[in-house]
DNA sequence: CTTGTTGTAATGCCAAGTATTACATCAACT
DNA sequence: AGTTGATGTAATACTTGGCATTACAACAAG
């Protein structure tokens, strides 16, 4: 199974506010017809990121903003706020593997510190991302044309 | 999302052949009682994986094994014969941005390399894991008790 | 040719992602 | 104060993928 795509979404949403939160007021509706993806879906994503504390999100007027300076904001951060994984675990395990068998019973033993390095190894990565390198691409991109 | 059950199954029939190769004859039914999944999702994914040339599976007469030798299979290996991510990617992306707006038009072009970077680091984790280091660690836990 | 097994199709169920409609709540502006 | 344009959120529906299950054809060894 592939990572949903409300996490490329949130990404593409901070690109937005780098982008046009200066000029314009970002909405959901806003945000919407750049990502192509319905308002709601976009609101439920505002309230994740809001909920984690990157951005603010003004009600009743309208418009988002990030509340923290972009170097101090990694792509896990946005990560986390975003994928309700249950438990934060990338590999889903089967659920009751035989007791009676000494495999099964050890399976858990056997393979939890390996996942979790490859695990980490993932997020270490996201870590080491920050919205800082997102808004110095898009400026980049966006330059070309 | 999380990856797939059908990973740490995979390995833990690659667990069970090592401990109960020489001994059983390893079939599905005995992987299914191990693992406490149903024998035709185990079969399904022996299919996979001997599609990946990892494995042999006896028609008829029943049983498996491994094709090569354990330090030559990786996680990586294991992982990719099983877990069918349509282009291997890791990350969904959402389908339609909007190509109006300068964000949504380049989004793939700021985004991709980021998030190949983040998924090889996983990738190159689950590769320096082997079956033999598998094996090594299923001893260890199987003799203890 | 019997037996135990694999390969696979068909079907069903459930969870999660996403879309959509509807509406209450809110804050600024007139 | 009321209008207006937002957000927050519940309800519903659809689709996809994972997994379980039944059934049966194909197969290999005795």
């Amino acid at each position: 199974m592939q990572i949903s795509s409300r996490f490329t979404l949130a990404i593409h949403i901070f690109a937005c506010i780098d982008t046009f939160g200066g000029t314009h007021k970002v909405t959901s509706d806003f945000l919407a017809g750049s990502t192509n993806v319905n308002p709601v879906i976009i609101r439920k994503i505002l309230g994740q990121l809001k909920g984690a504390g990157l951005i603010d999100v003004a009600r009743g007027t309208g418009g988002t903003a990030v509340t923290r300076p972009l170097e101090e904001i990694t792509f896990l951060d946005v990560y986390r706020a975003v994928e309700c994984i249950e438990n934060g675990e990338l590999f889903h395990f089967h659920d009751n593997p035989n007791t009676n068998c000494p495999v099964g019973r050890n399976i858990h033993h056997i393979l939890d510190d390996k996942l979790l390095r490859v695990q980490k190894a993932m997020e270490d990565e996201l870590a080491s991302i920050t919205l800082a390198d997102l808004k110095k691409d898009t400026e980049k991109y966006l330059g070309k044309r």
